[in-house]
DNA sequence: AGCGTCAAGTTCCATTTGGAACTAAATCGG
DNA sequence: CCGATTTAGTTCCAAATGGAACTTGACGCT
């Protein structure tokens, strides 16, 4: 079996405590795994979502697609539903049913785009603004946290890696065939 | 609106392309999120995932949690249900369904864990061993592509930022409160 | 201008999902 | 070693999901 770059090699104390708090599965699938990207990837991804979803939707009542629409209007008032569906993957009769909830919630407003009538505008209502400002404090200091285990410099570092994938993506494929 | 420690302020004429390919909510998503590190590792992880798990179910007809399923076990032989919930944040009754799935397509075999009568011992069979083996090689070439866009040396950067993020996920909060 | 194709968003409905309850086995505490 | 609690895996069922068809508007081509 190949292995990641990093293989568990040195036996180092704190990467050992590691090992203990993990399931023997995740650690192959993190380091004795020729797919260490992607599983490294998601593994952290994770890490990071899950708490965040569970814990907006415990607070706020939001599921999921709800709060990813909110968040991307957050991020960038005057999107439409088919940004928001080309940003995060979601079908989009999905995220057509975040909107509803969201409109019907009052934490979303919209009207029909003047320049393509089948489109719409969507805004944050100050509820909804509320909902967002209060959500990046916790976001915010969960990345921080995540990070924590980074110096400085290596924080630049991942950003900057992880900029660099992001800048080449528009060359991957989006079908495997064969 | 606080943005991530890469932002697109350079104008690199192969930034410039990128930014022209993606929608322009996922670039703000990507270079001006205070949560810049959940939708880069998102982004990168989706744009492996989505390719690779279309299809192997066109292909072989086995949705996510089956494949994920397969894979663990072919990872690691004699794994039980419990590590691959554990190592992939599936519930366990999709798992459970996943499994019966595989063991009546006879992609899997199992026997009872002799040290716990509750549990049980997964093994691929040959057939199931074949789709593993087929499966890695694309997936393999789809992380080969993807980190072309970096040097040897940004690659093994990479990895070993990411080993460092996993080595501390441990001291995590799994939960957000307040 | 008129027609064919494409795109934004919605609706329909079969399938999947996942929380919660359940069974059976292990483990813990005295 | 016996009851109380936890754990592996399954089953149940209400709810979410997502492919496909649909509606309405945009766009290209002649």
């Amino acid at each position: 079996m190949r292995r990641a770059p990093t293989s568990p090699s040195r036996a180092d104390p704190e990467r050992e405590a590691a090992l203990a708090e993990l399931d023997p599965l995740t650690v192959t699938k993190l380091w004795d795994n020729p797919c260490w990207l992607s599983f490294r990837l998601n593994f952290v991804a994770f890490r990071f979502n899950d708490p965040v979803y569970r814990w907006i939707e415990t607070r706020y009542g939001l599921v999921r697609p709800e709060f990813v629409a909110l968040y991307a209007v957050g991020l960038k008032e005057g999107v439409a539903a088919k940004n928001i569906v080309a940003s995060s993957g979601l079908p989009k009769n999905t995220l057509s049913r975040a909107v509803q909830k969201l409109l019907q919630r009052r934490l979303l407003k919209r009207e029909t785009d003047p320049d393509d009538l089948r489109s719409y505008v969507l805004h944050l209502t100050p509820a909804g603004r509320k909902i967002f400002d209060e959500t990046m404090v916790p976001m915010v200091e969960h990345q921080t946290t995540m990070l924590a285990g980074l110096s400085a410099d290596e924080q630049r570092q991942l950003c900057a890696l992880m900029d660099k994938l992001v800048i080449a993506s528009p060359a991957w494929p989006q079908e495997l065939q064969s």
